[in-house]
DNA sequence: ATTCTTGCAAAGCCTTTGCAACTGC
DNA sequence: GCAGTTGCAAAGGCTTTGCAAGAAT
């Protein structure tokens, strides 16, 4: 995955996500499968879907329960350090929380989700909302086809059939 | 909604159906119930979901059988009469066929679609191809928010709470 | 102590599928 | 008549929930 700038960020993951935690009407607790979840997924930066971590997590011996999880993701993107990304087939979820904004290209072919930073996107985002009187919440950008890697292993495909 | 220009096409959506299923390897048939769903999406211009379209053509005496509507609204995508847009909560479906290329603001209170054109956006994604190096597929995009009409109304609410 | 969180099993929701009866071509 | 379509009931995949036991404050 190309990596695009990290943002300075005050707090840690784990504090964001207490201070979210405290600052509910109702405060909530934090608790070890919590502390667990925000260390795994912040100690790697990549995109996953709910089962994933529980696989990952569980084959390192974290003690996570599916609904527990799902509970947490949820959590986690109230409390903006996760962002939620509907792939239609999957849902998968990316750091949020000291990443920079950024949309994605999706790999049909292999899955791959490589992001990038369009200025324009914002400027053209904006100018639409001001056109419509239409209050912005946030936005969801895929575009999809076929990551340069998969065209090219296409392309020798083609080569290696046509002899 | 605010209507986009429509698109000179030289056939009806049933005949494109039936051209597109003549033309498949293993040629499929066009039947009543299938007759019966293209003329209903096409004579209104909305957007629905598989639950809605059953309920609606159920309420005006068409026979139609869920099974037989998602295999249905499958075949209609892949022979470009519809599109389908997952919303994260719903999938909606709207016409592709005779109709523009545009995207949609998403009204998070009353669930409406606006539908809006952006040419500078396709520049913008034929731009961040070229760089990746990614054969472009297709898109999507959505921009989620509040639309002009709720927004008057929260207004509204608000000023008569202050009362 | 109180109140929130957990984890199990079960339910929900939307969508798909196996299969026998049916129907377009 | 053959091959594809239909509709029922049932299964699937993912996500959520009721509730009793357990943990955080």
């Amino acid at each position: 995955m190309n990596m695009l700038p990290a943002v300075e960020v005050s707090q840690t993951p784990e504090e964001k996500f207490r201070e979210y935690l405290a600052s509910r009407p109702k405060p909530q607790r934090f608790t070890n499968q919590q502390r667990d979840m925000v260390q795994y997924i912040f100690s790697k930066h990549n995109h996953f879907d709910a089962d994933e971590l529980i696989d990952e997590m569980k084959r390192e011996n974290f003690q996570v329960s599916r609904p527990t999880v799902y509970r947490t993701l949820k959590k986690l993107v109230d409390a903006g350090l996760l962002r939620k990304i509907n792939l239609g087939k999957r849902t998968v979820y990316e750091h949020d929380y000291g990443y920079a904004q950024h949309d994605h290209l999706y790999c049909d072919q292999c899955g791959s989700m490589i992001e990038f930073q369009e200025s324009r996107l914002d400027e053209l985002i904006r100018d639409v909302c001001q056109d419509q009187q239409f209050q912005l919440g946030g936005h969801s950008f895929i575009i999809r086809g076929t990551c340069a890697d998969c065209n090219r292993a296409r392309m020798t495909k083609r080569r290696l059939d046509l002899v």
